[in-house]
DNA sequence: CAAGAATCCTGAATGC
DNA sequence: TGCATTCAGGATTCTT
């Protein structure tokens, strides 16, 4: 399930690709990716005749430039999308569902069997300014994220941390994964309501997601099981994760066995030693 | 307004 | 072995 250190690597690939020449095709299958309101009106033919350029990434999503800044493709992977390179003479693949094709013979091509994922074209200050791009919360990555960024815009809610975590309008890119990783290495209790923490407490937390999210992707992502990046690959952060999927396990701070819970309908992991609910309060 | 639930989808995993 | 059931997961829409 690409979150933002699997896009990252997604879009690192698209820039390595150096696609250069003018789309001269474009291919939709006949099953829409998603459904809903923002995704309805795709315009996604004016990329016919553009040449494509820089390849952004914003939270979960990928933000490629056409004709300069003028045109945009915005990009979510949803559950299962990849993207891909071919050549025109090779098959699609079961659940293609988008393909450019270039003026030097190549094609990208879109897999997403799940179709979660989302496609979505058109002027590129249009794209920013609009949903999805338009609400979504600061760049974990970015200078001057802080717990203050995120106590700005979560300080007052009732809702639990990981939950918190997982709405993009709070802080963009962050998954389930991710969000468990981070609550775990901040020492945070995951359904500690979010109005209960103090600014030390946000500052951990701000950091562990920095921290956790900058390990991915110097590993490539995390494969669980769907994720491939542009070439394929898999990613190898899975080995490094500490208490996602481990429930039953020994904590690997103190050993404690982790805990599994599920809240909202999403599991989660916790270690009921270094995260209980007090010290978002304390420390 | 806020928060939880339902919804979309298919392959993998589990149950019998 | 094979069939049926369950689950996972992000964003959006619907309900309370």
């Amino acid at each position: 399930m690409p979150e933002l250190p699997e896009v990252e690597s997604v879009r690192r690939g698209l820039v390595r690709a150096r696609l250069r020449a003018p789309v001269t095709e474009l291919w939709r299958s006949r099953s829409p990716l998603r459904i809903g309101a923002t995704w309805r009106d795709e315009r996604l033919e004016c990329l016919v005749g553009a040449t494509p350029g820089e390849v952004q990434r914003r939270g979960k999503y990928v933000v490629w430039h056409f004709d300069g800044d003028d045109l945009g493709l915005v990009v979510h992977l949803g559950m299962s999308g990849r993207f891909g390179l071919a050549t025109p003479e090779q098959p699609h693949a079961p659940h293609t569902h988008f393909v450019l094709r270039f003026a030097d013979g190549r094609e990208v091509r879109l897999v997403d069997p799940r179709r979660f994922g989302g496609l979505r074209a058109g002027k590129l200050d249009e794209l920013w300014r609009s949903p999805p791009l338009g609400e979504l919360g600061p760049e974990p990555l970015a200078r001057g994220f802080d717990g203050r960024a995120l106590e700005a815009r979560a300080g007052t809610s009732a809702r639990a941390l990981r939950d918190v975590l997982l709405d993009q309008t709070v802080v963009a890119g962050i998954g389930n994964i991710y969000a468990v990783e981070a609550l775990h290495l901040a020492g945070l209790h995951p359904l500690l309501p979010a109005k209960r923490l103090r600014a030390s407490a946000w500052d951990r937390l701000a950091h562990a997601l920095v921290t956790v999210l900058r390990q991915a992707i110097d590993n490539g992502g995390t494969t669980l099981r769907d994720f491939r990046d542009v070439s394929g690959h898999s990613g190898r952060n899975q080995d490094e994760l500490r208490v996602y999927g481990r429930a039953g396990a020994p904590c690997p701070g103190c050993g404690t066995t982790l805990k599994g819970f599920v809240h909202g309908g999403r599991s989660g992991v916790f270690c009921p030693q270094d995260q209980r609910r007090a010290r978002g309060r304390i420390a």
